[in-house]
DNA sequence: ATGCAGTGTATTGTATACAATTTGGCGTTC
DNA sequence: GAACGCCAAATTGTATACAATACACTGCAT
């Protein structure tokens, strides 16, 4: 390659990957506005096909477009956030339960392998990995259970979630819920589905309520919080 | 409009919707090309907007699109099919629940209004309408439930569905369980949301069990099976 | 006949040009 | 000084031109 301009260019898949995987580790803010222009200048790509990227994006509610003005990173309301993990806790235990019948040693190898990189990326201090890692592990159990529409499902409540977590997450919650996935590992690898299943309902229960969903976001306060302080 | 071309001009947002009605209702079989120029030509748009509205709908999985080779409606695999009706399966039973508790007298009456035109199509002998509005049904009721991002899910699952029955419905099931969606109805009435989910997974269980997903889908039979018979 | 190479057409992929719309700033007026 | 209207810059929406690819067909050799 003779221009850095072009140096990163790829699909409108590869884009939208690089973008997701952006906003998944939080160095894309909710809120940002994705500017064609620029990120087309950034991977040497046409307007044309970042369009296309975002617009899949949006379909996956990872992006927001309005009509004449543009696509950002989506801002989750509290509602959304809710309902994310609503579906989740629809989806995940079952799924789980399902992967513990089917894992394989590989399969726990790779999981396994999550877990050592998350606490590792912790460790390092990248909160933004770990946070991606730890997503990755609950899509790798989708992975497993080895159904294709719902793994698609539980991919996009993960990415989302991710995004809930951005606007969401109070710090003092410090634990960080690492013990949870090693439980899990456990559970799949003793093909206990019934465990595995329970472990992840309480897993996402734990999420929520490591969330603070009961005010408006940090930057969208309501009107009243604002002027009656 | 003095000209017949754009008669029917729109966003790709309208396009892709009729697009996914055709689909829907049976006009547009599974396996049909769908070819960017003709499309255009038809709505009176561009390629461009035709292709968003086509993305669109390969991301709902209605449509395939292949690299360099064009966009065709889907035709899901036995696997896909087994895989959508088991998420509707986990999906659909606990949101009849939510929705018994939040119905409300509008709700009903249009969900009546639905069984009603449901019957009314077939008796006129238009299949296809009848069984848009039977999924129709089972959207509204997620609607009611009040909670988006289940609802797209089982929006998008209802409308692959219909191809599914496309490809693995067996004529001989005639029964067309109009009055599955009668006792929905009733037990939604009572508000009766433990009777509700039952009632939805059973109907579940009734749609998988009228199709045939046991060998290669009527276009692909098996080698053997065309050379054996 | 069968298989294969080459060629032309049909179709998709991408870039770019232009139109439409929004946004922010500037000056004017009250 | 605040409100309003207007203009310029930035940005998105759509169409179109051109490049790249796949597909069907013909003719040829075996």
């Amino acid at each position: 390659m003779d221009d850095a301009a072009h140096a990163l260019a790829g699909t409108s898949e590869t884009i939208a990957g690089r973008l997701a995987i952006a906003i998944h580790e939080h160095r894309l803010a909710p809120g940002t506005k994705l500017i064609e222009d620029e990120v087309s200048d950034i991977f040497g790509v046409s307007r044309t096909v970042v369009r296309a990227a975002l617009q899949k994006l949006a379909h996956d509610r990872l992006v927001t477009i309005q009509r004449n003005r543009g696509a950002s990173v989506a801002e989750p309301t509290i509602r959304e956030a809710r309902e994310v993990f609503e579906a989740r806790a629809l989806l995940e235990p079952r799924t789980a339960n399902s992967a513990a019948m089917r894992v394989t040693p590989s399969d726990l190898a790779r999981l396994n392998q999550h877990i050592v990189e998350e606490h590792a990326a912790l460790h390092a201090g990248d909160l933004g990995r770990a946070l991606r890692l730890s997503g990755l592990f609950h899509i790798e159990i989708a992975r497993i259970a080895d159904q294709d529409t719902i793994y698609g499902f539980i991919t996009q409540l993960v990415a989302r979630s991710s995004l809930v977590i951005a606007l969401y997450w109070q710090r003092r919650t410090a634990l960080c819920e690492s013990h949870a996935h090693h439980a899990l590992l456990r559970a799949l690898a003793d093909r206990d589905g019934a465990q595995a299943e329970d472990l992840m309902k309480g897993h996402l229960l734990d999420l929520v309520s490591s969330l603070d969903l009961r005010q408006k976001p940090p930057g969208q306060k309501s009107l009243r919080d604002v002027l009656l302080t």
